[in-house]
DNA sequence: ATGATATAACACCATTTGGTTTTATGTAAA
DNA sequence: TTTACATAAAACCAAATGGTGTTATATCAT
């Protein structure tokens, strides 16, 4: 697996475009890095920067096989971007958003203003 | 930075954990700078050009009260994110993962693949 | 009007990021 | 064995990022 135990958020890992395109790109088929490399204007070296981040962050594994390495999407880390996410599906599923999530952890407390209708006129 | 529309990428504005924390209190309710500021270690002036590039990726909203700026949790942008995860859900759902991606990319997955590519051909 | 408060607008700085080129090493094939 | 291929490692660079402090402006409360 990875060695080096960099640790990179995995927020940050998606945050590149091109990270982005590389994931999308091994949930099709594993690919070596030269392959991998055909499908950016960049170089090579780029390309391999960004598979160590994205290998740091635990979104893809490589292995040799001869003088290739392959790399492989591994989506697990992805669970935490959607458990992030599903804190915010209620503010946009139901309008009531803010409101349910007060009274479901907190009782009563003082509900300031929740996101509703945009009525306020400029001029 | 910028005050105009500069356009910041979703995947970008989520990657900071800062920014991060100010969506999570934004989603309790909206609060002035101020009030953001004094949930974090860092200065002011830290803190608004994190406001920046939330709005830039319209995530917040601001509108001034008097001489207060209050910003607002505005999570739609969100979605992209989730449709984005969504592609891969398959992947840590059932272990064929790419295999049956690629057999059944007509069926009744809908991926919303985002971008397209420039296809070449495999056999 | 005065003073305190809340934000805005700058100028500046250190580190990180995304990229380059160059050099070296291991492996496959001729 | 020699040559070509695929990757690794290192030095370097410009621009973006995340932070600071200073100064200016608008608003609220005396």
């Amino acid at each position: 697996m990875s060695a080096s135990a960099e640790k990179v958020d995995v927020f940050q890992a998606i945050a590149d475009p091109t990270r982005r395109e590389v994931l999308r790109l091994l949930a099709e088929k594993e690919l070596p890095i030269s392959a991998i490399t055909s499908h950016f204007p960049i170089s090579r070296t780029a390309v391999v920067k960004h598979l160590h981040i994205l290998a740091d962050a635990d979104l893809v594994t490589g292995h040799k096989v001869g003088r290739e390495k392959i790399y492989r999407l591994h989506p697990g880390p992805l669970t935490e971007v959607k458990q992030w996410l599903s804190f915010y599906e209620q503010f946009w599923n139901n309008k009531l958003s803010m409101l349910k999530h007060l009274v479901e952890t907190d009782g009563d407390t003082a509900l300031t203003v929740v996101q509703s209708e945009p009525d306020q006129k400029r001029k």
